[in-house]
DNA sequence: GATGAATGAGCATTCATTCAT
DNA sequence: AATGAATGAATGCTCATTCAT
């Protein structure tokens, strides 16, 4: 895992950083795009010109139309892990540790709503490549709920039985907020969503209730 | 509302039993490619030749590719709508009413897993029509729930404090095993997936919670 | 053998007449401009415009550019097997058999040049499939000078230690006509070409040769 | 003819040598990669990195394309044309002088004959000056036949009509060698045809003749 | 002289849609 | 109502060529 940014799109282009340069103008323009309009309907030429590099260049840093939805994927799921790695966990309960968890993984979502939609979106024009290192983006990514919600367990705070499932029900709750827009656009705010998604997961919605 | 199965798609045709039966096989082909190859990526041709009803003759009962979209939209929320509603909740507790609405639901969703990722990732393809239908419908869904968690509220059974937001998470929690299949496929079983929700929704997660 | 005019490009055309009528168009134009330009110059758009068949319905009756040399090999190489196939040959003696036979050949080789010429240049843009029909046609041909040189062994008349390249020898004399006429372009006329060929072939250049 | 080397492509480049050094590199690149995939199919990024030149000095010693195939063209017709200029024929009688001719014709045939190919196949892809050239060459070979035929006949040796029309065709039949592969690949060897083509050119195929 | 990045016209091919019969 | 042929704009991608450094 040397470095991981390293985007692995074949490129006869020798100077890496500008490499990377152009990458970041792609993913710009793409996401601006595709948000609009959707990948299928997103023509290369338009993201020559959003981009501000020409069609035929655009081909020294791409090899397919499709590598534009690795790119996407790679930082976009990059950017979440490392939002929600930079938590500092240590010395707290883990109660505490997942509202931190939760709290930050709605912020990364709302930051990066229009990137997480296109991949929720496009995964099916995915190829086998791109959508493998979905995978295992998400893979590492749920794991750092199932490491807490493990924790949390060992420790007598939680009362879970599939950890895995359970981790993937927090993280559904999140991605709601960007992907079940439509039902609750303009009616809740992120403030209201994460009080709500903290409430269901802790307590659940039976009356009467005490927490241990 | 007068006849909730006549979609208003323009066509010259008289016969309308006859339209409805077109509609029906395009639906059938439709799904069947969308699912495999996306929106995009199916043909008309492909469908002409799936649903067997001739290329030219498709367009006497479409205007546009996207109606399609619209058709399966329209046949599948209704679907879904109808399977929960079809549930007799009359003389039975909120928990009881919400499990079994609950619990109709994934099974809908595990039957139109199908249609419901073809709406969440095509719904970018959707025309302004087709979307607003579709949020009509989808509306009509979270009411049912609304419905039942406000009635539980009233009988001191739930403790919610936005009920909107709560029955869109509830159905989050749902939609997630049709959508979020990627981490799970495999993993989980329909039935402790069944759990899981009824679980998390009624008691959280906490440890030593004493229900009412 | 059924028909050997059925040229096997997939089509979903319907009309089996029209199928090929169209490939008659496209291959008159396709000759026209192939030996003015080549193939590779050749667009698409101009093979369009030269055979009054529409861009997109030209891919009604063509799966690929390739298809096109294909149907000039095909059209090409019976319509020459079949000028010399019809050579009454019965009852002459093997002399002048092989005469007629180099006769009308060089009469189709002369009606096709550009055919041939084309054949011979674009072999290397064919595919297996093209290549392989290529082949066998070729082989056909050839076979018909081996038959009656072989005849004409038998009946003491010729004298060839290797049929099968005898055979090639004598149609490569003939195809020069075509493919080498740089150096006689306007130097020499069909007929003392004719008169050339047969008595090279039947006599060498020797004077006073005394074969045995 | 100063400098018969001098290949006159337009350069900006001071150092002869190094123009001449550049273009053999060119030329071994292309021929190879020709052979291969044909003129039009080779990409100048191929010739580049199998040359070892960068793309853009490949233009300091090029001025279009086209020009490889000149330098092809060059290169190659003068490597035969000397070839069989080295031939030491004086003393020799006529048939002697022809056969060695055809002998050592054959044998540069065989030596270049992915070169020879390509000449044949591209040269409609040659503009006007490349093609000239190649008459040029073509011609000055062909005399070299047309002066021993002469001679021959001269010396009552030979019975040739035309003698121009004769060189051609000892020379088809040679080139055939080459051209002409398809049918014999694999099933002459290089001697065979060498006997081959001696026996018809000198004697004929018919049995027991005895010349005027 | 060499390098490597950029340019943009051009091409084969696809596909939603129309239309005559 | 149905058929099947035709239309043509649009698209992803390529590649010879240029140019700043």
């Amino acid at each position: 895992m040397r470095n991981k940014y390293v985007i692995n799109i074949h490129t006869n282009i020798k100077n890496k950083s500008l490499v990377k340069q152009r990458h970041q103008q792609i993913f710009e323009a793409a996401i601006k795009l595709f948000s609009k309009k959707g990948y299928h309907s997103t023509t290369l030429r338009e993201i020559s010109k959003e981009s501000g590099i020409t069609l035929g260049n655009l081909y020294d840093y791409l090899n397919t139309k499709e590598d534009i939805l690795y790119i996407i994927q790679e930082k976009a799921t990059k950017a979440v892990i490392e939002t929600i790695s930079k938590e500092k966990l240590e010395n707290l309960d883990p109660v505490e540790q997942l509202k931190r968890l939760i709290n930050s993984e709605l912020d990364a979502m709302n930051r990066y709503q229009d990137l997480i939609l296109i991949i929720y979106q496009e995964s099916h024009a995915m190829g086998k490549k791109t959508l493998h290192s979905l995978l295992m983006n998400e893979r590492k990514h749920v794991e750092q709920y199932e490491k807490v919600i493990r924790d949390g367990i060992k420790k007598g705070y939680f009362k879970v039985t599939n950890i895995r499932m359970m981790a993937n029900m927090i993280k559904m709750l999140i991605d709601g907020w960007v992907i079940k827009r439509w039902d609750l656009k303009g009616k809740v705010t992120l403030e209201e969503m994460r009080e709500g998604i903290l409430d269901v997961i802790f307590n659940g919605i039976l009356f009467g209730r005490v927490g241990g």
